[in-house]
DNA sequence: GCATAAGTATAGCTATTGCTATATTCGACT
DNA sequence: AGTCGAATATAGCAATAGCTATACTTATGC
């Protein structure tokens, strides 16, 4: 049960802690999705139409007002967004550049599988769960590449 | 509040139904995720060792035993995973199926980010999570991409 | 100025995924 | 065979994210 990292391990099993660590990693990245999810769509919400209220962001997610409400209340406790009762929300500093870190990630990702061949339909929907996966060194081949691309 | 899809509107916001089912689709692979990492896990390690323990299953996940057992007995609820009490755990004949799926993405995602010219280290970690957010033609544009990197 | 509609707050439920603590069972060794 | 350690089962707790139902505020129209 505990052989040593063979040569040729058969495939697939690597060292447990590099494993633990690559899973860890994922669920870190689970549990900040929404924040992410949701800040992004404020900043928009607020560039596009002056401001973000419940129910557009509940339609806009597909979810129903009170799940947003309560979430809203967490991304307050947690400083990211400020509310005023039976008002729209607006993003504290922190909320800003949480939000603009998001969509910049959102949009390279976004842009690079167009770039690789994807339909932009696809490529929207994709890129909305794997942006909250790629670490800063993934993003970067993802710009070059997608650069690469457009100026060739 | 409502303004029509305008020919530059100003960058992110996009068709409300549209963006409802992008989020819809990342909440549904959000929600399949620990599913396809378990049963991935369970056959690398039965692929290895013979046998799939909760103790392994937990030690390579970073979670507790428990956290295990609750999840295998949902897996065993769904039919993809078949297990005696005190054993081990062993995949169904679609436990199987999912987990073959499941690692050939795998693959595919970190050998296309290895392609990509990302180090081998971050490959394995961003590909744990990217996984999961990858449709058909994503990952087809994926293998294309590494199998003519390779090639050349 | 008041009624009504629209938006927000709140209460209370469910399911999921994690944990610790503890009981039970299995297996191996003497 | 009996004991002891390791593995599994089970109970119970917390946080997260969703829901419906309902109360409350705000804003709008007449």
């Amino acid at each position: 049960m505990q052989e040593p990292p063979s040569s040729t391990p058969e495939g697939s099993l690597i060292d447990p802690e590099v494993h633990v660590e690559s899973f860890r990693q994922a669920r870190e990245a689970r549990r900040l999705e929404l924040v992410e999810d949701y800040v992004e769509l404020i900043a928009d919400l607020i560039g596009d139409g002056g401001e973000a209220r419940q129910v557009d962001i509940a339609a806009r997610l597909g979810v129903a007002q009170p799940t947003v409400a309560k979430m809203l209340k967490r991304l307050a406790e947690d400083g990211l967004v400020q509310q005023r009762p039976y008002r729209g929300v607006f993003l504290t500093a922190s909320g800003e550049a949480l939000a603009a870190q998001s969509r910049e990630r959102h949009r390279i990702v976004e842009r690079f599988l167009c770039a690789l061949g994807v339909s932009p339909e696809t490529a929207r929907r994709d890129a909305e769960g794997i942006e909250h996966h790629v670490s800063a060194e993934t993003l970067d081949a993802f710009r070059r590449f997608a650069d690469g691309r457009s100026n060739a």
